[in-house]
DNA sequence: GGCAAGATCCTCT
DNA sequence: GAGGATCTTGCCA
């Protein structure tokens, strides 16, 4: 199945299917590369943890592009989290990358880091690793600077458990983690 | 124009 | 386990 047609339909559901799929960075000095192991559903509209559920804004506007837009935004003033647009334009629901692991350029992803552990394990350390920032808001996956890979088939079981640091629709189990056997 | 809160991470105790 | 860093956005006056 071409992957562009993995992301049309549900977004709870298309965040399951990019669990296990790769994300890829060419930045200076060389290529990094993630397995994606922990991703978050973030429905839009209709969803009020998501930052689109008061409509578009300048900030959020990546998120009304079409499926497959990148969309980073900044949290807490310091860190950098990169969501995956699904929806379409009619609906800006996206996927937000809370974690992955390492699989080509550790010792790149170490050198941003400034440590050699925990170098992909939250969304903030995730883009910092691969060089992700703001500056490839509204880019694209299929063929932008950062980009989502055909993965081989996915090893292991997903657990479904409530999202993280949000404060309104806590107890919607739209986070999913890739438990890799 | 001011203020409070936020899809986080790191360090120190 | 608790708290600080640091800045953009959105809301209200």
């Amino acid at each position: 199945m071409k992957l562009a047609r993995q992301l049309d339909g549900p977004v709870e559901d298309i965040a399951q299917h990019l669990l296990g799929r790769r994300i890829r960075t060419e930045f200076s000095p060389g290529p990094t590369e993630v397995v994606i192991t922990e991703v978050e559903a973030y429905a839009g509209a209709r969803d009020p943890a998501s930052h689109a559920f008061r409509g578009q804004t300048p900030r959020n506007a990546a998120m009304f592009g079409p499926t497959g837009t990148l969309y980073v935004y900044r949290s807490y003033g310091i860190h950098w989290c990169m969501n995956v647009v699904t929806g379409g334009v009619d609906d800006p629901s996206a996927v937000l990358i809370r974690a992955g692991r390492p699989v080509i350029g550790a010792d790149i992803m170490a050198r941003r880091r400034g440590r050699a552990d925990h170098l992909a394990d939250g969304p903030g350390k995730l883009t910092q690793a691969l060089g992700v920032t703001g500056d490839h808001d509204g880019t694209s996956v299929w063929d932008g600077p950062v980009r989502l890979l055909e993965g081989s088939p996915r090893r292991g079981h997903i657990i479904a458990s409530p999202r993280v640091g949000i404060s309104k629709a806590v107890a919607w189990p739209w986070r999913f983690v890739l438990v890799e056997g």
